[in-house]
RNA sequence: GGCCCCGUAGUUCAAUGGAUAGAAUAGAAGUUUCCUAAACUUUUGAUAUGGGUUCGAUUCCCGUCGGGGCUACCA
């Protein structure tokens, strides 16, 4: 539609006012629902050209292509706007095709360039909690989305399994443990793990107090505690491949992995591959000294590496330490020089990571550039803004951080106590009910973090729970299981029937039928702007417009009951393919349709 | 201090420089002898502030005020 009215107003400029169009003087918009129009030619930047006013020229411009451009059945003009009406033939012409495409605004898979996303990448020491939530959501959608236009993706995660962190849990539960295990106390593996992180940061805490009355300055003392030392130690002893050492590593981080499987699970995310930092940090240091070889980079003194970034405004940054162990950038750089090797054809790459780190990835993608490496343009930081709980950032020393796996099972109860308001699903094995709370509750905590522009940072209150009426993930899956009830009652009095053959060629379409068709034509429009943008929230926001203009259709139109055959059929058409479109639209969002609710 | 991001109905979110700033929720009023009311209909209510650019500014530029983040030989 864009299209074809775009040339016709050029072809109309060209014949109307004998001037060429530029890039940027056509504007066309999408009718606003108050007035009359499918599609709105902006005529203001067009005065300079027609040497007329805003209104002559719409009306001059309106009547040409009224006339002269099949499909474009009316028009009018308000202010500078020239708004123009399709005619019936074309959107029953768009559906009747749409119908047909079980692939409607898809492209067909690997047509695109080979992309890796990154996302999750969580620490080994504590659980996941309602900041990985949302990137694990994002990661897996804007993955999906990419799929949905053509490329083909790779999901990774690069899991941070070695540093002072792990070392921190493995002392305190050395310490203080008993050799307690997963199966001894009943807690899921990176709850475990997590505990001793917590009683760590406890006994270094006490510890340092003592330190401080004996007259350390804070810095000091934070240094000096035997915890933290001895945390410090298991470190080097790490890096040096200790046997005893690499074997309680070996066996937290198991728990760990354990933990997070069964959270990964219950979140409907997954991997094509995982990289582990405790691996890629050797290549880290080998591109490193390469740099230093190279001249990239230069060397203290006291022998630690670094580079100097100051002709970009930026600060020097140090590399690897005096004693030569990694640093958290040094595995990246590893990391991702690693990842183009082990895929050749990969275009490029998209690190799904918190805005708190875009300085981070502003210094590394520099680093790669001053290496050499001729991927450093190919690598893109997908920043998302952090969850705030009303009373700020999450602190997980304040004991203010949301548990993820908490959360999804909250969720489940509510949509169950939902659910019992309304006496619903009563005739259902309990295991079967189970399953459909956690697809409800999981659909709305997704559909909340989703909706949101991914840049920006949003409010999440732990206090109100995620709501199920309006704008949200269960209202849409409402919405498609109507239309499911719908073909299902409709198939027990006419089986083997066809929506997709059915004919409706006499039918003439409503208003509200024609506003639920020209809905759907924006999908394919839609799916590529949030590919373009890794934006999920357009395809949540779509898929909310369509459900809600689907139940206003279906609120005064008849469908099963209909009599008139040929509207019936175009009606249970409508609700098939608006079905297929919410469902599909959903997936994308790595949220499930249930058959009932 | 320096650098970056953000201030939109009571609240949570929308709006390629375009029309009368949209939704949801909360508040008010309605709709179930008819395919599931997690729905539908009506209604109240907002661009922090002062300038500038523009035919036109929530959007772009500058200042002020407010909020957040980064600025480790942590990850």
């Amino acid at each position: 539609m864009h299209a074809l009215v775009g040339d016709a107003v050029r072809k109309a400029c060209s014949e109307l006012f004998s001037v060429e169009l530029a890039e940027g003087q056509l504007q066309l918009q999408k009718t606003r629902k108050e007035f009359e129009g499918d599609i709105t030619v902006v005529v203001f930047p067009l005065t300079k050209l027609s040497k007329l006013s805003p209104e002559a020229t719409g009306e001059a411009l309106g009547k040409f292509l009224t006339e002269q451009v099949a499909h474009v059945s009316k028009f009018n003009v308000v202010k500078g706007f020239l708004n123009l009406s399709m005619s019936a033939e074309f959107w029953k012409g768009f559906f009747a095709a749409a119908l047909k495409q079980d692939d409607f605004g898809f492209a067909s898979p690997n047509s695109a360039p080979h992309v890796m996303v990154e996302y999750s990448s969580p620490n080994t020491n504590k659980p996941l909690h309602l900041g990985h939530l949302r990137n694990n959501f994002l990661g897996y959608s804007v993955s999906e989305i990419l799929k949905a236009v053509g490329h083909r993706v790779t999901k990774v995660q690069i899991i941070n399994d070695r540093g002072i962190h792990i070392c921190k849990s493995m002392v305190a539960w050395k310490n203080y443990g008993n050799g307690e295990t997963p199966e001894s106390s009943g807690l899921k593996g990176d709850k475990l793990v997590g505990k001793y992180y917590v009683e760590f940061d406890k006994a270094h805490k006490a510890q340092m107090k003592a330190l401080i009355k004996q007259g350390m300055t804070e810095e000091q003392a934070a240094q000096q505690t035997a915890i933290m030392q001895e945390a410090q130690e298991m470190l080097r002893l790490w890096e040096a491949r200790d046997e005893a050492t690499i074997e309680l590593w070996t066996k937290m981080n198991g728990w760990v992995y354990d933990g997070f499987a069964s959270t990964y699970k219950s979140m409907g995310v997954d991997f094509d591959k995982l990289y582990y930092e405790s691996n890629t940090y050797i290549n880290g240091k080998e591109e490193v000294e390469k740099g230093l070889a190279a001249g990239a980079f230069f060397q203290k003194e006291d022998g630690s590496i670094w580079i100097d970034l100051t002709d970009e405004g930026l600060d020097q940054k140090a590399l690897l330490r005096k004693d030569g162990t990694a640093m958290y950038i040094t595995q990246d750089i590893g990391t991702a020089i690693l990842r183009f090797r082990d895929f050749p054809d990969l275009a490029y790459q998209i690190y799904t990571v918190g805005n708190e780190q875009e300085y981070h990835f502003k210094v590394l993608f520099m680093i790669l550039k001053k290496l050499g490496f001729e991927k450093a343009d190919q690598c893109y930081h997908l920043s998302y803004g952090m969850v705030e709980l009303p009373e700020g950032k999450m602190k997980s020393r304040e004991g203010t951080v949301v548990d993820a796996d908490d959360l999804m099972e909250e969720m489940a109860t509510v949509a169950q106590e939902v659910s019992a308001e309304q006496g619903k699903l009563e005739g259902l094995p309990e295991a079967e009910r189970n399953q459909l709370f956690h697809i409800i509750g999981t659909a709305a905590l997704k559909y909340f973090l989703l909706r949101v522009d991914p840049k920006k940072n949003m409010l999440f209150d732990p206090k109100e729970s995620i709501d199920f009426n309006g704008n949200t993930g269960p209202s849409v899956q409402y919405t498609y299981v109507r239309t499911q009830a719908i073909q299902r009652r409709y198939a027990e009095a006419h089986p083997g029937f066809n929506p997709k053959e059915a004919n409706s060629e006499g039918h003439t379409l409503s208003t509200a039928e024609s506003e639920v068709v020209a809905k759907m034509y924006e999908w394919p429009a839609v799916l590529r702007m949030a590919a373009t943008t890794y934006n999920p929230a357009d395809i949540a926001h779509y898929s909310y417009d369509l459900a809600k203009l689907y139940n206003a259709f279906y609120q005064d139109h008849q469908i099963v009951k209909e009599t008139d055959e040929q509207a019936r059929n175009f009606r249970l058409a409508l609700t098939y393919k608006t079905g297929v479109v919410i469902r599909e639209a959903m997936r994308l969002l790595g949220i499930s349709m249930p058959d009932r609710m």
